[in-house]
DNA sequence: GCTAAAAAATGAACTAGCTTAAGAAATAAA
DNA sequence: TTTATTTCTTAAGCTAGTTCATTTTTTAGC
């Protein structure tokens, strides 16, 4: 399937609009070929760009005082992103967001996605949609950190997203999942001699 | 300022309404005054609704397989709180919403927000802006709970957020700050003796 | 103002997860 | 195939933060 083709089927998944509709749509988004590590996003520059993944996979973070890298997203086949307190207040960045493995993207520019809504409520309606979906399963990933010790963040994840388990770096998960990669590595070892 | 002019207010200050927009729009919601403790919103019930905090305080949170409590949301004046997860799906809530202190709330149902979005796109933007500012906001939360340590989330929160500080007990600011009462009181009474 | 209940403080013992360091294994590059 | 680079593992010592038990302070109801 082209680029294209994927993200006009995405939007037909949330709103019903007539083919003309989705091809307007789709001209607003630039396709894109990411060789893994390559930044799309960095520090102090503003982000222009939200990013649809067609194929391969993403992930923002951000490096602490300390130097750490700390994952904030994950990103794959239809998922979206940025650095969202860049990208929508337009002011510079804080996160990198970096291609994981060598990746497509679809790149919509704030001022097309503008441009969109102000053409169409429907699409409109679309970014209503992902913003709240967006919202609702980084509620679940606060709760689950708030409420989860290491072990158990590690066996959810697993279980929720067992395609990245095996394809994308250990020390990466762990920086998503707020540990550090040697905890990580023993927890997969099972080498954790807990009483209870 | 009456419960409605202060939605209303707050509706302009995100899109442009004429008077008529905006009277139709404050008519969709309900003014509801809520006792200290008292719940809106609770496990296994769908969230009917979406709250907008008109006077004092709500907080959602969860209770964990310890029979921990864990704030996941702070809401004040001018602020909405929900479970998102429930609310924007309708399937059953795993999150209790409550009243920290005597409050006044506007109470959106699910469906006079679907007949607003649908009536007129400018309420539609509405939405898309306040998930957009949500998402940015939880994005900086997860940014500040990765990457600090309880001493500096809590020096942070209390100086971004001072009303809280003095105003809702310290077991709930430990609870969304993700540490322990104890540790919060030792932090807050200065008995850290920490080298570095 | 008195009493009961809720919230906060204190300190000691404990532990989940981190840090550091060094080596092994896997991947990529040349 | 060799070398270089990146990633993963292992283990010992350490510390930020927890747990538990008790006391003190604050809040709320009557």
């Amino acid at each position: 399937m082209l680029p294209t083709e994927k993200i006009i089927h995405f939007l037909q998944q949330k709103v019903e609009v007539t083919t003309e509709e989705a091809a307007v749509f789709g001209e607003a988004f630039q396709a894109k070929i990411l060789r893994k590590k390559q930044l799309v996003i960095q520090p102090t520059f503003t982000a222009k760009y939200r990013y649809y993944v067609v194929k391969g996979a993403l992930r923002s973070f951000i490096i602490d005082q300390k130097g750490e890298e700390n994952t904030i997203a994950l990103a794959i086949e239809d998922w979206w992103i940025t650095d969202y307190n860049s990208y929508i207040y337009q002011q510079p960045a804080t996160l990198f967001v970096e291609a994981i493995s060598n990746s497509t993207v679809l790149q919509l520019s704030y001022e097309n996605e503008q441009k969109l809504k102000a053409a169409n409520p429907k699409f409109e309606t679309f970014f209503r949609i992902i913003a709240e979906r967006g919202l609702a399963s980084q509620q679940r990933r606060l709760i689950a950190n708030l409420t989860q010790s290491a072990e158990e963040r590690y066996e959810n994840f697993a279980k929720l997203y067992p395609q990245f388990v095996n394809e994308i770096p250990q020390y990466i998960i762990a920086s998503y999942l707020g540990m550090s990669t040697e905890f990580l590595s023993k927890i997969r070892n099972h080498k954790l001699n807990r009483k209870s």
